[in-house]
DNA sequence: CCTGTATGTAAGCGGTTACTTACACAACAT
DNA sequence: ATGTTGTGTAAGTAACCGCTTACATACAGG
């Protein structure tokens, strides 16, 4: 590991620990194993490595290249799910991260939120549109139901109560919320 | 309005706008039209007086107090979901300042977490349990289908993209998710 | 008129923060 | 051998932060 690499993760872990503002340069370089000197050299300022951190741990790349399986019915649904949420978990260092912006609201995060509801928006429209024969004007709701289901037990469960449920009661919600949005 | 309420409510906007660590007094005392020092004297420290904004402007009590309708059948589930969603959006700049402590974790934040999600639960079982001849063990996931979906909702458009959809798409929204649930 | 209560102004204190400068050292490539 | 590159140590800067002290002022009640 090198060691900007070094720095760019004590950075992930200190500022979903602590937030920006909470979170001190000494503190990174000193969790990173490197002087503080370093740092700076390394990224300039503090906000510098903040922006570097976002782009190197974002979920949007794992939710991105999540395919859809093959087959039609229910199972493809619920797959889906059990994918994105697992990529959630994976990266849930991140999403702290990302709430923990939630003010402030500069043009830059801005765009991060969006980008992350786009894309996994156009993920779940994907897949709905290629498993079901329905109605299409019914599609964007049913993605919106399902996506923000899947998005708000997870804050709800993981961010909130700061619980992992075991993989059974994940996939009993999934199951569940798939069964009402897909029917039978 | 006492100097205590002015300096409380300038505390709840500017922490909802730059989050606990990116406030400062001098900000917060300027912003109520009052002296620092004022400040001080009413609160005696800048986490005592966070504190206090908490407890002021908490979401639980408007959730708390949202009555269940006499009735039954899906109207009902759809009122008790704009309910909740109107109080959500009353006090979103509440739940701005929950989300940006989500880094931090102290036992005290974390136990406002379980109080509104708790709240928000038997709120919703208590719906569930007097509308439906369902068997009960499907209760809890359709509380957790309906309360995760309206709260990923809430915090995916509000807070997220900082928009207010108008109340058509809301409803639209609510309604669609209480037909998967209720059926029908 | 006096006294208590609430607020303001001015000044500052000790500590911390992001960031910089200057210099030394080691590894490595030419 | 020499120069380049990457890192460390030491020291410090200017600004800012939460919070305090000391003192003045305004006003209401008895």
């Amino acid at each position: 590991m090198t060691t900007k690499e070094k720095v760019l993760n004590a950075a992930y872990r200190c500022f979903s620990k602590k937030g920006y503002f909470g979170t001190t340069t000494r503190e990174i370089a000193h969790s990173a194993g490197v002087s503080e000197v370093t740092l700076f050299r390394l990224f300039g300022s503090k906000k510098e490595l903040f922006r570097e951190v976002l782009l190197n741990y974002s979920v949007i790349p794992d939710i991105r290249s999540i395919s859809v399986p093959e087959g039609s019915g229910r199972e493809v649904l619920e797959e889906i799910g059990r994918k994105i949420y697992s990529s959630l978990r994976e990266k849930k260092e991140f999403l702290k991260i990302l709430l923990s912006e939630v003010t402030g609201l500069t043009e830059e995060m801005q765009e991060v939120y969006s980008h992350f509801t786009q894309t996994l928006e156009a993920l779940l429209e994907n897949v709905f549109s290629s498993l079901l024969s329905l109605p299409e004007v019914e599609i964007p709701l049913k993605v919106k139901v399902f996506g923000s289901a899947l998005f708000g037990f997870f804050i709800s469960e993981e961010i909130f109560q700061g619980r992992e449920p075991p993989q059974h009661e994940v996939n009993a919600f999934i199951e569940t919320l798939s069964r009402f949005i897909y029917g039978g």
